[in-house]
Formats: C-alpha cells, structure tokens, sequence
DNA sequence: CGGAAAATTGAGACTGATCAACCCCGGTGG
DNA sequence: CCACCGGGGTTGATCAGTCTCAATTTTCCG
C-alpha cells in the first residue's frame, strides 16, 4: 500500500506495461497520484465468467492474479478446456480482428485483471514493437493448441499429463514461482484439457508420485524429477507400472515417427 | 481453351479472382489478351510438397485443381494431418502476419495452385471488403481446428470419422458436385486428421457401408444418408454393432452436456 | 459440525490399437 | 497376354489402455 503504484506481481511481465505507462502520461500531474494506471479493473471470484464465447469482444484483460481457464463450446454443444492463463497473459486477445469472443473465460480462483479496451488496443496496435508483440502472443497460442491437437491425437494419456505438468512448471519457473506450484483447476479441467476422464488424470497423477516424479497433495504439486517427467512425455513407456510388476519393456512402437 | 479466360473449375469459387481481375486490368490491352491472370502457377505431382512448415511464406497460392492436406509437426516431431483443402480454397494464408509457414502442405493427387505474393496479397489487404473476407476464411480455419480438437478430444471414433464425410459431402456440394465424391486422402491421412488408425478407419467405413449410411469402394465415397450420418456424428450409438448383434441400446452416458 | 463437492481407488467392460494375414488393383516386364 | 510385384486396403484375433460405474475418503465452506 506505501508503494507508488500499487503493482500487481504480474504487473512487471504484463506485455500492456507500456499502455499503463502512457495512460499515465495522458493524466500526468494529478493529485493524488494515479493508483489505476490501466483504464479499469475486474475482480472475479473462483467460478466467474470473465467473458463468454459468442459474445463481443470489448476489451482484453491482461490478467493481475489468478488463474483462467479457456473454453470452447462446438456448435454442437460438445466443450473443451483448450487453455489455461496465469497471472500475467492477457485474455480475450482474439485472433483475425475477431469482433466476438471465440471461447468463454472463467476464473479458477479469486482473480483480477486490467481492461484494456479494444480502441485503446488499436492504438497502441500502431507501434511496430507492441504489435509485433501481440502478433508474437497470438502466434505462440495458436501453436499452443496445435500441439495440443496433436497431443490428444496420437500420445497416451501419460504423456499428455506429462506434456502440462512440465508446461505448468515452466511457466511457474518463468513467473519466478519456486519448484512447488498451485494447480488451480480441478481434475476435471484437467481431464478436459487433454482429452481425458478425470478418474484417469486422477491415476496418473498417483501413479508419477509413486514413482518418484512429482509430488501431489490435492492441489499443491512438487517437479520431484522434471526429466523424468520428460521422458515420460517423449515416451510413456518411460512410466513403470502401477504395479510395480515391471517396467520399460514393452517395444510396442508407439504410433510415431519423430 | 475457346473460352476467353481459360479458368479453371474452381475459378468462380476463388476468393482471389478480384486479385487477377485487377492483375488483369494493369496490364489491360495486351495482345494476345493475358491468359494466366494470377501472377504464375505451380502445377503438383501426387505427394510432392507445395511448402514446408518452418521455411518463409512467400506467397499463398489458390488452390486450382486437385486436393492437398496440411500437416503439422511438433517440437518433438510428432506429426498429424491438420486439415484437408479442396480446389477453390486458399493455401498457405498463415496468421497474424507470420513469416513462416505453419504446416506443410503436401499434394494428395495432381494439383495445380496459383501464386500470390505476400507483397501482393498486402496490396489487397487493403480493400476492406477483400481483407474482411480474408479475416473470415482464418477465422472459418480456426474455428474448424477447434472443432476438430474437441472431437478428438471426447468423441467416437465412428462419430469422429462421420464428421469428416459429412464435412467433405458439404464441401463437395458447395462446389456443385454431384453425391458420390472422390477420397483423394489415404486411410492413412483420415485416421492422422482424426486421431485413430488406418485400420479403424477402414473398419468404421465397413460398418457404415453395412449400416447403409454409404457406399465405399476404395476411393469412391456416397453419402447414401446423410441423417443417419449426421445422426451417429451426433450420437454414436447411432450405429449399429458389428455383428448385428443389438442396436442402439447402451445407454452409457456419452461423455457430454450438449 | 454437517453437507456438498472434489478426489481417490478399485473392478470390470469396452473401445480402439496392435499384430498378422490376405486381398485387390495398377503397373512392369517377360 | 500374363506373371509378378508392391502399395494400399480389408479383415480377423488379441490385447492394452482408458472409460465407466461404484464405493470411499478428503477437503472445502457455510
């Protein structure tokens, strides 16, 4: 609170600091100082939608603290988590000037963030360097998701539990975060991500405690063995059995090519 | 060859035909009149590559004749068919300003694609209504990737794979074909794009024939009823068992909310 | 403290993968 | 013209992985 600007943690690796900072500049000299550098703020509560899919899409809300998921609903009715934002992405960047929203965001856990509404996002749209960064943003998601598309498609449900764990700990890692880390969404978000029943996620999270590559608690996870995880993740035959009975043999020549 | 234009089928369908129009009117009263009104063609052998995921995207190129399939390849070398296009759609139209192309496009039959470069694709991208139409076709993509991720992700195979016809039977249509249609993909290709193996591909097509929902012969594809498809896309217990045996019955609770 | 929601664990069923054999068809060369 | 060959496709038998159903346990929250 004695701080000049009150920064979120998320704020020093918020892509829309800049934004802030001329936002500031365009009411400089007041008194008291600006707390609210970004235009407005949201508060959510565990379970709140932030935004819904289908509907226009106003603003981006680059995200303060908390935690997101992101889900797609067919035009059948059929959903799917297809991501999870941490605190310091932003949500609602849409693709291909998008004037709606193409997924729902719901909050995982108390959360807040900016809004930054969309001509505001058009202005600064104009400088090369924050463009190039939000196209960088949109291009790593996209890719994001295609890998997702084809972790679902062809890898075993341990390798794709794998392939998230390790993302979650590296974007913890990145945020600073020590080797110990919140997994915000229930086993069902998780299920759901990678194509799975939650009974499954459930197993397999035993199954990597019990053989020495993480620790779990509910929601609190540990990386005990991040190659390990690794290995599991280019290769599940890496993962002993959940009995113990054996391990690594089997050469059955999981459906790749690398 | 008499006609004055020489188009190809596909031609009228092309989103770019406002493009060669006005490449024809630059060079407008030349004699003979411009026959290839796209700036060059690429004419491909059955297999061969139109462009490799990774290398600088040069150009998008309108698909003339034939049919191509996209694929893309993970970090880790896992690889999967992304999406299939038909003539009369759009090549190599990579998102938000990406220099490098995404996917790799390989042609499934002899193809043949027209070349726009991006230089000129930025020209066009100034007219508004040319550039909304262009938003439109990435957006059209991205919304058929999720899709296809969701039904990878939480259906049948047999629901999967009826998604699929009815959406080649769809295109097919919109270009005026007639109701048996060419599988210019491999069995192969099909169990890539929906995540499963040849061998179920091969199967479920066995079913679906039997169940009177097509006809297949090789590559050879009728849609003989397309409610009973659409049915089983909706629901796979739509289908009957292999051996006859029952019908419709089980009643375990389709992993959904609809 | 009580109730509800989430998570774990187990047993069994079922889908789809794997392995293997065969067929069909188009091309090639005798 | 036919025998051969090779690649893709079909079909069958078996098996593994994952889902489904069900019973508890743990945690969350009023």
């Amino acid at each position: 609170m004695a701080r000049p600007h009150d920064d979120a943690p998320a704020c020093p690796l918020c892509p829309f600091r800049q934004v802030c900072r001329s936002a500031e500049r365009i009411a400089p000299s007041q008194d008291p100082p600006p707390r609210d550098l970004c235009p407005s703020r949201i508060q959510l509560r565990a379970g709140q939608l932030l935004y819904q899919q289908g509907r226009p899409a106003l603003a981006v809300y680059p995200l303060r603290k908390g935690s997101i998921k992101n889900m797609f609903e067919s035009s059948l009715g059929w959903r799917q988590i297809t991501s999870f934002t941490l605190a310091g992405d932003v949500l609602g960047l849409e693709a291909h000037d998008s004037t709606a929203h193409t997924t729902s965001a719901i909050a995982l856990q108390d959360a807040s963030c900016c809004v930054v509404p969309v001509e505001s996002l058009r202005m600064q749209m104009r400088l090369p360097e924050f463009r190039a960064m939000v196209l960088d943003t949109l291009r790593r998601n996209t890719e994001r998701e295609r890998t997702l598309l084809v972790a679902i498609g062809s890898m075993k449900a341990a390798q794709r539990l794998a392939m998230l764990l390790l993302d979650l700990a590296g974007e913890h890692g990145r945020r600073g975060g020590g080797d110990s880390l919140t997994l915000a969404m229930s086993r069902n978000d998780i299920a759901s991500y990678l194509g799975l029943t939650l009974e499954t996620v459930s197993r397999l999270l035993s199954r990597f405690a019990s053989a020495g590559l993480i620790t779990v608690r509910h929601k609190l996870l540990r990386i005990v063995d991040q190659g390990g995880l690794a290995a599991v993740y280019a290769d599940a035959s890496h993962l002993p059995d959940p009995h113990g009975t054996a391990a690594r043999g089997t050469v059955h020549a999981s459906r790749q090519a690398a």
